[in-house]
DNA sequence: GCAAAAATGTACTGACTTGTCCATTTCGGG
DNA sequence: CCCGAAATGGACAAGTCAGTACATTTTTGC
């Protein structure tokens, strides 16, 4: 913190995209805090190494830097999906998997939930506006139509099954569990949110669409796999 | 319209309880539409037939009126809980008809699903300071408890099961059906949220929180008296 | 019916917030 | 190495918004 001449202050060495990723990240975060009217350009600003003057320079006004952190958000999370593969395993031990990876994954991400979340708030405004996420979206439900399809052919998933549905199934579950926490730890205590809790909740999640997608034949039979497969015995 | 002298202008009638409702009741609607830092005070004080002064004179200040409009979002909501009855129905019957019922329910108040959003991206904050709220939801869970307990009791329930673990997942598929409409909605279009489609995911949460419930053989049974009681026919 | 208290309306203020203006510095092409 | 364009900083302007001061009217208790 040694005082510096006028020259000296003043210098500085040009860099705009990583200026463009700083202001990003720190609006990113102040918006996921503070919503869409509670977040502050001055604090997003001082926040970040360079200044106000900028945001307006790149992003044009509040809103264009809320638009761009918003896409930014849904693009680091499809990226953390892309890397789940479910290539190799049979459908009901796929859907399982997808299951439980959402559950996990979507508590990985608070960020990204709550701008989701405020995004509700605003009526998805913003998101219809960008094409990016819409066609994001479409894409992240593949996996699951790939499912669905090689569930129905060799006989294990019920008839007239709906992906979106299904999707909105799972995604109500492991959204509502970050999006709610606060009213809900509020309300019922914290005892829902510890480690164990959490993962009792993953499989009732798991078990609960295992129960809407499969014949109930093959219900059974994964019960008892997965029963099988559990840590070291068959009692919990 | 017509003119009006200025001692009739300025003569009213006093009734200190309308008042406070009619503010209420505008606020309730203009904080769950906007948000706590998205509201007006200005904007809620001209949609009452009142002033922005008695705002301050009955609520204190913005987050005074916030914090009353919610406590009254909640109070209305548990309200219309309070009208089902499930003392008759067996153990089964009754959870299918609270999760139905549940479902509607918060379809029924989009209003107070946006408070708890709104709640929930403030961290409940204000909500831990009220203790009518949290006095109010525990007994909330009150009735899945007792259906609980008699069906643990007649056996056509699982071991171990947790009331709140349950309530959770019926909560969790209700509230996301509205909390996030906008950006499912964005993103798949309108199809799930047609009557039709809706009956469907309610049918689909009704069977998903059966299944984790009840035991194997009383799933069975179950599904095969709801498949009897349907409209016209089995197929569907 | 009168004085004190409760209820209400109007106009205003002070602080905060977004967005812009002007000046300066760095960078890339010829 | 020089000039125009891109990038950056700092200060400021214009508007917005929560909250208040002051005045007036109604109600209530005696």
């Amino acid at each position: 913190m040694a005082l510096k001449t006028e020259t000296e202050r003043r210098s500085w060495r040009q860099d705009p995209e990583a200026v463009k990723r700083d202001i990003l990240a720190v609006a990113l975060s102040e918006f996921a805090e503070n919503g869409l009217s509670g977040a502050r350009v001055e604090t997003i600003a001082s926040r970040t190494r360079t200044s106000k003057r900028m945001i307006y320079y790149y992003f044009t006004d509040k809103l264009g830097l809320y638009t761009a952190a918003l896409e930014a958000a849904y693009m680091k999370v499809r990226e953390g999906e892309a890397a789940l593969d479910l290539g190799g395993l049979p459908p009901a031990r796929a859907l399982a998997r997808l299951v439980a990876f959402t559950f996990d994954h979507h508590r990985r991400n608070p960020d990204f939930i709550r701008m989701v979340m405020i995004e509700n708030i605003h009526n998805a405004e913003n998101l219809v506006a960008s094409q990016v996420i819409r066609d994001m979206n479409v894409a992240a439900i593949d996996k699951l139509e790939d499912i669905c399809k090689r569930g129905q052919e060799d006989g294990t998933f019920r008839r007239g099954l709906d992906p979106v549905a299904l999707h909105w199934q799972i995604s109500a579950a492991s959204f509502f569990n970050v999006s709610n926490r606060p009213t809900f730890n509020a309300i019922f205590g914290p005892n829902l949110f510890t480690g164990t809790a959490q993962a009792d909740l993953r499989r009732q999640i798991v078990e609960s669409v295992l129960a809407i997608a499969l014949t109930p034949p093959a219900l059974t039979e994964i019960r008892a796999e997965i029963a099988g497969t559990a840590a070291s015995g068959p009692s919990g």
